[in-house]
DNA sequence: CGGGGTGGTTACCGTTTTGTGCCCACTTAC
DNA sequence: GTAAGTGGGCACAAAACGGTAACCACCCCG
């Protein structure tokens, strides 16, 4: 981060962060989109796939990271209902982002003298 | 992301982003983080910066990341009490990252037809 | 038919998180 | 003395969030 200081954060910058702070910001999402990233399309599946999350929040970030544009969702035909969620592009580059914080978080857990 | 997708998310994979979770989680999190990287080092300042943020939220956000070794707090003698924070190594890194994030949303703000 | 799977919604309630305002001690300028 | 700036704390109200559980419609199998 070039050292800028501007007189302010901009509206701009932080409504722009804002977008993607709503989604990384709130538990579970970071899950949901790294779960999608590794393949776990379907929502009984993502259910399953993360631990203790509950039907309820699970549909209210899928349904908030579809408005995000950062998954997608696909009815597929069948006779039974099968739906499955995938990553746009944003999407991708949000779950390596989501990674590095990951990976990151436990270097940085690793290096902690307590 | 590789596509894995073994039988669950592990708790360490959890645990690991939680702790920067908890950073990047709550609201003004990154603002602070982001505002120190670019030069604005003292409370007051940061508080002026950071348009809407209040002295409590920023003191907590700034004892949290203070916690968490993601920015360090030193006095520096004068007469006048006078406090800087910086950013730690693993500040920087994250600092980085929260600007990887703030630049996808934006081009990601800016793709979007509505 | 009942039982189980799919995907999804809603009401309710408790906990967390934010925000507001007031207070502290200290120092400097007027 | 008074005002204003430094950094910081606390109590309380307001708002956001999460979890539980019930419920919907649909389809399939036995």
């Amino acid at each position: 981060m070039t050292a800028r200081k501007t007189k302010y954060l901009s509206l701009a910058e932080r409504r722009a962060y804002h977008s993607l702070e709503d989604i990384v910001g709130c538990k579970w999402s970071a899950g949901v989109v790294a779960s999608i990233a590794r393949g776990v399309r379907r929502p009984g599946e993502l259910e399953r796939y993360i631990p203790g999350i509950s039907k309820k929040i699970l549909n209210e970030r899928l349904r908030k990271l579809t408005d995000y544009r950062v998954i997608e969702r696909q009815e597929i035909p069948d006779r039974v209902k099968h739906v499955e969620y995938r990553l746009t592009p944003t999407g991708e580059k949000l779950a390596h982002l989501i990674e590095q914080l990951q990976e990151l978080g436990q270097q940085h857990l690793d290096s902690l003298p307590g």
